[in-house]
DNA sequence: AAGTTCGGTTGACCTGAATCAATGCGATTT
DNA sequence: AAATCGCATTGATTCAGGTCAACCGAACTT
């Protein structure tokens, strides 16, 4: 479908909205992290704007103009990257307390889309704003470097999956991120529903998507998940990891 | 072997490289880019330190502590990282005028390798007095910012190579990648000659030596590059990019 | 100058993932 | 309840790239 209208919530900000960032469940993982309360209430006051939205939305597309940066507040998203010729590839998913956008700054223009895998809400942080309270808050600025460069080793993490992995291994390394990153977060790391679609996530591993289900289904026939659709029970973490550890330790 | 003594040059500074960076002729490409003079003269005072490598020398190792990012003056490095198990991947390779080590930090140690392809010298960029400076000058702050998330779009394009294209492709990519820089810099971009190996090659593509090896030789037999041993040259940069545009346009 | 080493090339063969195709299942629509 | 649609599963076959192996050539070593 077609891009619906953005849902913002505009001025209530004033008081119901205030202090937001201070109670959001994902400030410990999102970009306050650390932050005194005067300077949480600076950035609070500077996040003047939430966005909501439904599964299949564009957050913002490849080339749209860069203004922000984005906290997830809840939900889920993937970007993804496509050349002229229609290559389409997902370079990430998304989940909450975790900042999108960060592509854009370079060269002023988003350089990929960012879509809800599910109802969504964002908080928009005006980028030029943040520059210029990051630069009289010395922790919030290390802190956006930090982000910035964990993204960075996120990437080169992937790359080595892609470059290094089997189809197995690379769903096995996809599986223990999300079960990694959902502990993180309070939630089960044993148990979830995947939000991507097989060619999503297939996309994202460089693989098919067939392979993805014939991969999953051999790790189910393994006796270390269980797989019905999108739900993922894993069985065996410890089975998981080991997969990932030994290629030649035999 | 083992790594060689760093060779650093220390107190010199004062007069001789006082104004090094204004002089570098990387300076367009590199951090300071657009600075005025008086900000790059600030600049210039911060960059206390040059650093001269041999080939084969690491600038950096995984897991060293992390205290400064490196701007190339001259020369060739590689950055790779390698897991527990042994696997070990090329991310990516640097020419002059690219920043090293943003990598190290989000977590305060550095998380890949830097080597030097051949004998380089980087510009030594203290990473708390650049955060320091970068507070009082926008531009800068700005600049290092766009750096940064050119390196994120970088590796998004790099994921999409390894996701998506074929082993002769990739070649491709490769070499217009290199063609490209190259003559942002100033060099020809249809000859040059390759600082890695095959097997470095590869390992940054996602493929076996043997078969950059292959894919070299029938991109000669099809007579668009020519190939010696490490001497490349483009005869034919339209065929080339033709190679990447079309893949299901017929 | 002969020998060694390292990197590169090329060939023959094998295998893991892609492709093609059929079927199944759940959710939504009518 | 039947029909439709999107997604997932599974099987059969193909093929690109990996693997194994032999050989070559350039650059150092002694």
């Amino acid at each position: 479908m077609k891009a619906v209208a953005l849902q913002v919530i505009p001025a209530i900000k004033l008081h119901s909205l205030k202090d937001a960032c201070a109670q959001c469940n994902a400030r410990e993982l999102c970009l306050p992290q650390g932050l005194s309360d005067a300077e949480l209430q600076q950035l609070d006051d500077m996040v003047g704007v939430r966005q909501k939205l439904k599964r299949g939305e564009h957050l913002y597309r490849n080339g749209d103009p860069f203004s922000a940066i984005y906290a997830i507040k809840t939900g889920f998203f993937k970007t993804d990257v496509v050349t002229e010729d229609g290559r389409d590839h997902v370079t990430g998913f998304q989940m909450h307390g975790e900042i999108l956008g960060m592509d854009g700054i370079s060269g002023d223009a988003h350089a990929c889309n960012a879509v809800a895998l599910e109802d969504s809400e964002v908080c928009v942080i005006p980028f030029a704003e943040l520059e210029h309270l990051s630069a009289t808050i010395p922790t919030l600025q290390r802190h956006f470097h930090r982000v910035m460069s964990r993204e960075i080793v996120r990437d080169h993490g992937i790359m080595m999956l892609l470059g290094t992995l089997r189809a197995e291994e690379r769903l096995v390394a996809f599986l223990l991120n999300l079960s990694q990153r959902y502990a993180a977060r309070g939630y089960s790391p044993t148990e979830f529903h995947l939000r991507a679609t097989r060619d999503e996530i297939g996309s994202y591993l460089g693989l098919k998507l067939e392979t993805v289900s014939r991969a999953l289904s051999q790790l189910q026939d393994s006796e270390l998940i269980q797989v019905q659709q999108k739900y993922i029970r894993i069985t065996s973490l410890d089975g998981l990891k080991k997969m990932l550890a030994h290629t030649q330790t035999c």
